[in-house]
DNA sequence: GGATATTAATCAGTATACTGACGATCAGTA
DNA sequence: TACTGATCGTCAGTATACTGATTAATATCC
């Protein structure tokens, strides 16, 4: 097979990894229907002590508005999250989230858990590290 | 900001990490109408000596059939690329780059290389490296 | 040569992921 | 208080990216 050099090509490299690790997630949490970028967003929310708009949640998350928003719709169909508008800034919707997001997301920890380390395991504990270092590094001012 | 752990999670940083590279990469070819998956279709049709179909040239760009399918339709398009039947195999249809798209790939070709190097432009000469061997290695299997 | 299996391509459905435009709301000011 | 600018959310449009079903054509086995 005839490669146009996609090795050397770091976008090329990424975009396989970015599939392979969403795959390898899929594959994990098989049984709860979630997303990668639904735990995301729970997890963040989970994580967050005050109430959060969107807009907050959609940059912590590492997310646009408009993807967040369509996101943040499906979760509420499922029970996860709650949205209501802050009487005091009638702009923002502030996200709760629900008993049920609580209990799912700690149902699916492990799984979650165990999908990252299946993306790392062709490396070694110090290639992992290493990994996890560098693409800090490129996506910091991103 | 309190964080979930994000720069713990390989998947999550390689979905940044993505989103970066796709976004550079976008900035880059700005003028020319082009996206990642576009190009890198092109560049493996390219480098095809012989006739292609749809499913080999998804494989070697790493994409399903469908969708490298919906892209070769938009490639076609813009006069890029050329699908004939094969009148060997009527189940395949062959691939063929057109002038246009030679024409194209030669003018984008210096773009994508910076948008490449502005990805890695975060890092040393040696962790460059060490960065595409270690993103080789966890997408060899896939 | 006929049933079976395989393969290439398409289609429907779902979920990101972005830009740019828009409406509603709020904050600051003249 | 009318004006200005900024902010939050949504919507339209475009482009991946996948699964699973389906159709058409080819290959294989008995």
């Amino acid at each position: 097979m005839i490669d146009p050099d996609f090795s050397a090509m770091p976008g090329h490299l990424i975009r396989r990894a970015h599939q392979l690790a969403v795959a390898q997630f899929m594959e994990a949490t098989r049984k709860h229907d979630v997303t990668p970028v639904q735990y995301a967003l729970l997890a963040a929310l989970a994580q967050s002590p005050e109430d959060v708009d969107q807009v907050t949640l959609a940059h912590r998350a590492a997310l646009d508005t408009s993807t967040a928003a369509s996101t943040l719709d499906r979760m509420e169909t499922k029970g996860w999250i709650e949205r209501r508008t802050d009487p005091n800034d009638r702009r923002r919707r502030v996200l709760h989230i629900t008993r049920a997001g609580s209990g799912f997301i700690k149902r699916v920890a492990k799984d979650v858990s165990a999908a990252q380390a299946q993306i790392l395991a062709p490396l070694s504990v110090g290639e992992r590290e290493t990994l996890c270092v560098l693409l800090s590094k490129i996506t910091a001012t991103g």
